[in-house]
RNA sequence: GGCCCCUUCGUCUAGUGGUCCAGGACACCGGGUUCUCAGUCCGGUAAUCGCGGGUUCGAAUCCCGCAGGGGUCACCA
């Protein structure tokens, strides 16, 4: 039984959303879970698509989420180039070699011929066949014209592991370009050459070629080249549930994600359950989980829509349960530039108090704020609160002035803390809902904070009369 | 238009002839948790399983038809 190999094979045009890491994912899973290997090739056949920086931008994608893979354009292997623009020999050979078979053949026309070849098929509604217009005599290879596969039209049966067993008709095969006049190949048929030269075993691949498949099938045959196992994925749609996913409807670049904070876990995790689940009732995977209970066979025919409030639930929930030293370290890049000053057990201290409150680590910056510097009054926080709105400036000053006497005989603890405010409501025969807010507002100036208590606690003594006193003075 | 694929709560899904007048999760709505937000706990709304025929004692599950949606028909991948 040989090993099995699956490769991520993107085209570097410069944007890699959470649709395009899926497959990636899924192809990742099925080798390790194997204990096979995962390959990264660079398909950049079109120089007109290309887009500057963008395979170190995939490079980093997939580092990112941690889809290591074990050949690739910067660490090589033993079936190198993993490039296609530095194989264009290989493709030109194998080219030939049909050429030879007389299964390959010079392009005829001119692109305005083919055109309105096209646009005859169209108007007599029908699929527009290049066979149909085949010359009589074929040329060979040519340079400068792009050279066509010279198909052998038939039905076939195949087995996807996704989708099962698939019929197909002859309709779908056609004489299409294998290499393009500029002496690049064309995706058809280079993936094909290569992934035969580099052993894969598995080609995991969105939907959008599953028409193609005929065709693939048919020049496999011609090359007599046995075709590996194909797993197509359906494709992940946008929100609205029509189209598939694009720029356009938030489908941000999936690094935009980790930017702002999203766990490489969680989005992992989500993108898995995107089409996929192991039949239990689990709903989230660590990374582990998922090498060790993924089964492609269990991904979903039906295109998925992308939900990313289902995203935003999962991160949460693996921030909450990551350690707080791990949560600690990821959170370094996330903190409002005054938390420079602070040490690192303090900061840590702030952070146990936000980790349960936090979707994703981006928004560490506004939460944490006024443990770092004091913020200006702000009265609608009063003006707005129905319960505090009805109260006098001089029962409010009363309160605090209450409250600051009470906290500055305290140590600070805050289970003393604590003891201390029970006593206070009792003494001033107040509701927490009152007294509470008003120390809360007034220590924070926030519209949310964690428990008054702890709060106090870690704001300080110092700080948090000083506070108190400020908003006094602000009646 | 040809070829191909898909169709269970708003969303992700469980479900492969009876235990499903359909289960879980997200979202949403109530309530508890001494103050806010979040979390958490408890509860709720939500799918006549795309539609129509069959087969069967019995169908979300099998068969046939239809409809809707999507993909593809590039010298893009």
């Amino acid at each position: 039984m040989n090993k099995i190999r699956t490769r991520f094979a993107p085209s570097p045009t410069g944007y890699l959303h959470v649709g395009s890491l899926r497959t990636a994912l899924f192809a990742w899973l099925l080798a390790r879970q194997n204990k096979g290997q995962f390959i990264l090739r660079i398909e950049d056949t079109d120089k007109n698509r290309e887009v500057e920086g963008s395979i170190e931008h995939i490079i980093k994608s997939l580092k990112s989420l941690g889809l290591n893979y074990d050949e690739g354009p910067d660490i090589n292997g033993p079936y190198g180039p993993y490039r296609q623009s530095d194989r264009l020999d290989i493709y030109k050979e194998w080219a030939l070699k049909l050429v030879q078979k007389g299964r390959a053949y010079a392009e005829e026309y001119s692109e305005e011929e083919i055109e309105n070849f096209r646009i005859e098929a169209k108007k007599s509604k029908e699929p527009f066949l290049y066979r149909n217009y085949r010359p009589k005599e074929l040329k060979g290879y040519t340079k400068g014209k792009a050279l066509r596969f010279k198909s052998d039209p038939k039905d076939y049966s195949y087995n996807d592991l996704i989708y099962g067993d698939l019929k197909t008709s002859k309709e779908a095969i056609d004489d299409f370009i294998i290499l393009k006049s500029d002496g690049y190949p064309t995706y058809n048929f280079a993936h094909i050459i290569d992934d035969y030269l580099m052993q894969i075993t598995h080609i995991i691949r969105s939907s959008e070629f599953l028409a193609s498949v005929p065709k693939f099938l048919n020049l496999y045959e011609a090359l007599d080249i046995k075709a590996p196992q194909f797993a197509t994925v359906p494709a992940v749609l946008g929100p609205d549930g029509k189209k598939k996913l694009s720029k356009r409807d938030n489908a941000k670049d999936a690094l935009d994600y980790l930017k702002e904070g999203y766990l490489k876990e969680a989005l992992t995790s989500f993108m898995a359950t995107l089409g996929w689940n192991d039949g239990t009732e689990q709903e989230i995977f660590s990374l582990n989980e998922l090498i060790e209970k993924f089964s492609i066979e269990k991904v979903q025919r039906s295109p998925a829509n992308f939900d990313e409030k289902r995203l935003i639930y999962i991160n949460g929930y693996f921030i909450r349960n990551l350690d707080l030293d791990k949560l600690y370290d990821l959170s370094k890049e996330f903190w409002p530039k005054e938390a420079s000053g602070y040490d690192d057990l303090y900061k840590k201290k702030v952070l146990g108090l936000l980790k349960e409150r936090l979707k994703y680590l981006s928004e560490l910056k506004d939460l944490s704020i006024f443990f770092f510097r004091e913020l200006e009054i702000n009265e609608s926080l009063i003006k707005d609160n129905s319960k505090l709105s009805v109260l006098t400036n001089k029962k409010i000053i009363e309160l605090l002035s209450a409250s600051k006497e009470t906290l500055s005989k305290s140590n600070f603890e805050v289970e003393d803390i604590k003891n201390r405010l029970n006593d206070l409501l009792i003494k001033l025969d107040q509701k927490p809902a009152i007294l509470f807010s008003l120390i809360r507002i007034a220590t924070t100036q926030s519209p949310s904070s964690p428990g008054l208590f702890e709060t106090l606690n870690l704001l300080g003594k110092k700080e948090t009369l000083k506070r108190i006193d400020r908003q006094i003075a602000a009646f």
